[in-house]
Parts: structure tokens; C-alpha cells; sequence
DNA sequence: CTTGACATTCTACGGCTTGTCGAATATAAT
DNA sequence: ATTATATTCGACAAGCCGTAGAATGTCAAG
């Protein structure tokens, strides 16, 4: 479940593979203290707070999570659902490689998509459906 | 036509600039010595050919493009067809991106594709349809 | 064979991102 | 005050990319 948004062979890169596994702690508890985050990772894989409160910072200040004042201590929370995240990142890197080939994207999502999970298929189809009306009312 | 793979605002990134120009140029050519796709390039921005050559070796060593003898010069080709490069990269983001959530990814998708060419909604739903066939036949 | 002219490779720097922290400082608890 | 805890600062290393000068290789003309 805790996916990477990090092709390893170079050829792309959305986020850090830290800033992937704090962001993926914070979508599942919604809310947290560096502390937390820290001790949840701990388990993994051995690093200093100071790491995660770098990070956590940095991710701040990309506009990707938000940081409040809790009682006494900070704490953070993601600024964009899973969902809008995905959405925000396909976004750009989508548009861009449009621009090279919209039919490749389009091959290729089709079929990382059936890869993944058939099932979604149909659920694209709706979308599209959906977008079309969408547009035909639109103008 | 000549669009970069690059996000402006670090939230990700395919190939850097340059990179990018020369394999535009190439998939123009189809194939070039050094020597001109550096003479291409200048006409828009000034560069010394020894970067063109740095860079052309780099997306050789990252499988981009081939490097071939020709008479007396080397020659550079792509190694993906645009289609077919819009493809694997897209495949690998998506893919990453899909563990995020296919759901905010199929929205982005039909969004950014609805943005930039209405049209191919409907080839795209004629790709799922096809899909579909496929994956029913396979099993 | 020697001299150029052009082609190719090497090596390197600067900038930017990310993972990684220790040290310093601020804040709170005892 | 003193100690413990939280937060911020500043830094370094590594890797990627744009950039290019220096070094080396190649080949034809003299």
C-alpha cells in the first residue's frame, strides 16, 4: 500500500523516497506530531528526528502538508487528500507528456490501468462519459 | 509541438530541458550527427556544441537514443518512437502514481486529456472497449 | 610524415534537490 | 534554575543537469 511515487530507473521523479514515506504516514493518521511520524518510520528503518523534522518542513514549505500549532506541540497534516494529490501530480506530468504523445499516454494509461486493476475500467468509461456531458453543457 | 517533460513547480520531473530539445529535435530528423542538432538548437539559444555532445551521451547511456557510427561521423537516433517513449514514461509515473490513488489519477487523466483534446475522449473510451475485449478473450 | 581542421571524449564546475544530522536555540516541565 | 523536550539552523554528501574548456583522436592535404 505504501507506494512510491519514484520510478527508480531516472526517468522520473514526483517525490523523494522520504518525503513519499512521511507523506504516506500522514495519510494514514491524518494528523501527526514529528515525534510520531518519527517513531512510525523508526520501525522501519533507523533515522534521526531531525531527519523527519527537515523533511516535514521542506514538505511544508512545497505547499504539500500543513503545519499547526497544536497544544504545546506542532502538528502536521497533509494539505491535499490521496486523491487530490494524485490528481495534482497526474495533472502536471500528464499535461506535459502530452505534449509529446497523447496517443502513447493514452495507450499506456489504459494499460497500466488494466494492469493494476481491470475493474477500473469501467469506472473510466463512466468518467468519460461523464466529462463529455460535462463539456456538452459547458459551452 | 515541441513540449517539454518537465513540471515547472518541482513537483516532477521526466528529462531536463535540454535533454528534452535534442530529442525533439531528433524525433524531428530522425536522425543527426552532433554537428546539427547543435546548429539546430543555436538558432535559438546560444550553446557550445560540447554540451550537445555531453548531453547526446547521456541519453545514450540512459537508452534514449542509439549512437552509431556513421560514415565517418557519429550519428544519433532515438531509441523510442515519441508514441512509444510517451508510452514507458508514462507507464512508470502512472504506475507509481496509481499507488496513490488510481482514482485521483483516472480523474486527472480525463481532465487533462479533456483539456488539451476533447476529441480523443472518444478514442479513449474506444481504447478501453478494446481493452476490455482483450482482457475478456485473454482469460 | 607533419600540420591542421574537425570530431569525440574527459574532466569539471555550479546550481538545485534530497537524505542525513549535529549543534544551537527555544520552550516546557520539574 | 535545571533538566528534558521540541524546533530551528546550518551543513555535508550524493546525484542530476546544464554548461563548457582541455585533451585527445581522426583524417585529409600538403
Amino acid at each position: 500500500m505504501a507506494g512510491s511515487v519514484r520510478s527508480r530507473e531516472g526517468s522520473s521523479k514526483v517525490l523523494g523516497s522520504l518525503e513519499q514515506e512521511i507523506l504516506d504516514v500522514l495519510w494514514k493518521r491524518d494528523e501527526a506530531t514529528g515525534k510520531t511520524i518519527h517513531a512510525d518510520i523508526k520501525t522501519v528503518r533507523d533515522i534521526a528526528i531531525t531527519t523527519v523534522l527537515t523533511v516535514l518542513e521542506r514538505l511544508a514549505k512545497k505547499g504539500y502538508i500543513r503545519k499547526q500549532k497544536g497544544e504545546s506541540v506542532f502538528v502536521f497534516r497533509p494539505a491535499f487528500s490521496k486523491e487530490e494529490f494524485a490528481r495534482e501530480v497526474s495533472n502536471g506530468v500528464l499535461k506535459d507528456i502530452f505534449e509529446i504523445s497523447r496517443a502513447g499516454a493514452c495507450a499506456s494509461f489504459v494499460d497500466a490501468l488494466a494492469e493494476t486493476d481491470p475493474l477500473e475500467l469501467d469506472k473510466l468509461s463512466a468518467l468519460i462519459e461523464h466529462k463529455k456531458k460535462e463539456l456538452a453543457k459547458g459551452r
